[in-house]
DNA sequence: GCGGATATAACCAGTTCTGGCTATAGCCGA
DNA sequence: TCGGCTATAGCCAGAACTGGTTATATCCGC
């Protein structure tokens, strides 16, 4: 059974040789490749790679924050974040949001492989098996896995209104607040269940409480 | 058991009028008004009651799309339609979109109350019982309930990227076609479903298809 | 072979949403 | 009493969506 690995980085050239070099390794495949984060947390839940290695600087969302998305869509990958420079506090970010390990661009092809296999052994490449015990106790004292339950009493309320399809017009009405407010508790909400748009916040908010469905 | 009756009607004073018309009668209640078909199917599927008293010509929404879409929602409800001509046509497709009877706004106080309690009684108003039959008959004939069914194949896959919160360049990307005819797609998945945007179609979608809620 | 359904595509004008800022007031716990 | 969280509110710019209309090509069934 190949080990499978997605790779998600911005810039084409390392992009294709870190492809090249994992599908050069026998009991390596790369099964997908991703230019930024948003095609990534589309595609990698659905293709459930073992191992995902992730540029910390992508265009538009980061890669902090995908790893962060990414654990709770498919919370059994192992994500190595890659980076060019040893940035002690964005790689401590990285490991809390959920990755296991990290790579720096320079580092030979074995090291890379080496590294791979590593953290698909159980280790996370940096110190190994020390370190990701380090790793997994921020991680439980951090990531309440979903932040759903994180939500406002107020924040529901919207969010429940959301998904019933009303506008933010009508919810400031319904509420008798500003649209301003609707405005800014919907933000508030999408930065808390790490979503874009009102769509994907409603289908996290149905799949926690079915029952209001027509 | 009182009689509970809704309204919807754009006018404040007819309605006002007819609120106390309803209220002032022993065994009905006026329960809940309504100024736009918005703000009614919103409404009305909460409230539940037995007759629905709407206008024809509505601000925004007609009459005759709202009672079709709050059939969907309400198909218990008996919808008596309000309008100030005998215009055939159009009563004709309210009565296609599920209304029961209709009341022509310059009938007197008792027969207004006579409508409705024919229609309570299993009535239609405006041939009574024989005309009933006639409405039933097409009622069956039309109507498939809910035209999810009826989407198209392209529609259903579209749809389905709709709820996984792609944009339409997304859409058009994945399925290599122009944004103009995701945007044509999404059209008509909203008239078929009778909605207005994402979230509501969103809604029935996985509404239908329990299954792929991360 | 014509009508209907499907899939494709485009233009335009509004409307609505999203995100980045800033700001104030109240409340509560350390 | 300071800091943090919640709820409130506003401004602005840009992105995305919605709706009305039109049009073409294909395929399928009667």
């Amino acid at each position: 059974m190949q080990i499978h690995v997605s790779i998600v980085e911005d810039d084409v050239k390392v992009r294709g040789s870190l492809a090249r070099l994992i599908d050069s390794t026998d009991d390596f495949s790369c099964v997908s490749q991703h230019p930024d984060a948003e095609n990534a947390l589309r595609e990698i839940p659905v293709i459930k790679p073992q191992i995902v290695l992730m540029d910390i600087n992508l265009p538009g969302m980061d890669g902090v924050e995908c790893v962060r998305r990414l654990k709770q869509l498919l919370p059994q990958a192992q994500v190595v974040m890659l980076t060019v420079y040893e940035n002690t506090n964005i790689i401590f970010e990285a490991l809390t949001a959920g990755a296991t390990g990290y790579l720096l661009k320079r580092s030979s092809p074995e090291q890379i492989i080496e590294a791979i296999r590593d953290v698909h052994g159980g280790g996370s490449p940096m110190s190994s098996h020390i370190a990701r015990k380090v790793v997994a106790s921020f991680q439980k004292v951090t990531n309440p896995v979903h932040e759903y339950e994180k939500l406002s009493t107020r924040e529901h309320q919207v969010l429940d209104y959301l998904a019933r399809g009303f506008l933010y017009r009508e919810i400031a009405e319904e509420l008798k607040i500003s649209y301003a407010t609707v405005h800014t508790h919907v933000r508030h909400i999408y930065e808390k269940l790490h979503v874009r748009s009102r769509t994907e916040a409603v289908t996290i908010h149905l799949s926690r409480r079915r029952a209001p469905l027509a």
